[in-house]
DNA sequence: ATGCATCCTGTAGCCGCTACAGGATCAAGG
DNA sequence: CCTTGATCCTGTAGCGGCTACAGGATGCAT
C-alpha cells in the first residue's frame, strides 16, 4: 500500500520543500545523506521529486529537533511511527528517555544559576581589587 | 596579593598538570592552540614545561567550563582577570549575559518538559492505533 | 539566445573536545 | 650501556548537527 497511486500526490522541488516546512534546503540533504530521511525520487535530470507527504514526515522531523531529540533518536521515532503502526511503548522509552535527559539537564542549570546570580549580584561594579565573579570561578572553586 | 612569590614555583609536566586539575592532556594542548591558555615554556627536547601558576588558571578554566562559559568568554574573563586587576564590571557583564543564556535555555527546557511528561503520562505502553507522542509531534504541532 | 533562479555534488568550517598515528625522548632496571 | 615502557611531541580526523561555500548543470521566462 505504499503506492503514490490515485489522487495526485503533487510533486515538490527541494526548494519548496525547504518552503513548506521551514527546514534549510541543505538540512534536507544532510537529513538524506545522514539517513534520517529517504532518498527521494529522481527526475531525469536528477533533481529530487519530493511528495507531499514528505511534507509531513519532515514537519514532525523539525518539530522533533525543536524538542530537543537527537537525530539518533528521530531515526529510531520515524522507523517506529512508519511502516504502519508501531510500538507505541518503544516510543514513549524514547521520549521518557529523552524527558529524564531534559530534567537533568534543567536541573544543572538552575545550580548554574542560582550560583551565578547569587554571585553577580555581589558585584558592585566597580574595580574593586577582589571580584566575586571570578572569585567564585577561582580556587575556593569546589562547592 | 595575586603574587605567587617566594615559594619554589616548581615545574611541571604536561602530565602532572593533567592530574592535578583533571584536564585531560589533550585538552590542554587544545587549550593552547586555541589560545585560551598561553604557550607555557619548553625543554630543551621541546616538552612543556608548566609552572604551579598555571595550576590556577587552568582549575579556574575548568570551573569556568563547568558553569557553562564558552571559551570565548573564558578567555575574555582570563585577559581581564589577568595582568593586575580589572574592571569587574566587564566581568560581570560576561557573567551576567551568560545568566540570561542560562536563564533562557532552562525556561525552554522547562516548556519541553511539561509538554513530553504530560504525554509520555498518556502513554498506555500498548500497541495502540495511535501514539499520543507521535502525536504531539506530528501534525497538530503548533503547540 | 540570454539571463537568472534553482538545482546538483563535494568539501570545509563551526564548537569543544577526543582519539589516533607515528615518532622522539625520558627514567629506571638489568 | 642498553632496553623497556611511560610519557611526551606533532598533525590529522572524527563526533553532532548543521551551514556555507565553489563550481557546475539544469529549468524557465523572455
Amino acid at each position: 500500500m505504499r503506492a503514490i497511486t490515485a489522487a495526485r500526490a503533487q510533486e515538490l522541488t527541494i526548494g519548496r520543500l525547504s518552503e513548506l516546512t521551514g527546514v534549510n534546503i541543505e538540512t534536507i540533504r544532510y537529513y538524506e545523506r545522514t539517513k534520517v530521511l529517504p532518498a527521494p525520487a529522481r527526475t531525469a535530470s536528477g533533481r529530487r521529486v519530493y511528495q507531499s507527504a514528505d511534507i509531513r514526515t519532515l514537519a514532525f522531523l523539525r518539530r522533533a529537533r525543536e524538542l530537543g531529540f537527537s537525530l539518533d533518536a528521530i531515526r529510531a521515532l520515524l522507523r517506529l511511527g512508519g511502516p504502519e503502526k508501531a510500538s507505541c511503548r518503544e516510543v514513549r522509552g524514547i521520549a521518557s528517555h529523552h524527558l529524564d535527559d531534559i530534567r537533568a539537564k534543567i536541573s544543572d542549570l538552575r545550580k548554574l544559576e542560582r550560583l551565578l546570580a547569587k554571585t553577580v549580584a555581589q558585584c558592585t561594579g566597580t574595580t574593586a581589587p577582589d571580584c566575586p565573579v571570578l572569585d567564585i570561578l577561582d580556587i575556593q572553586g569546589r562547592n
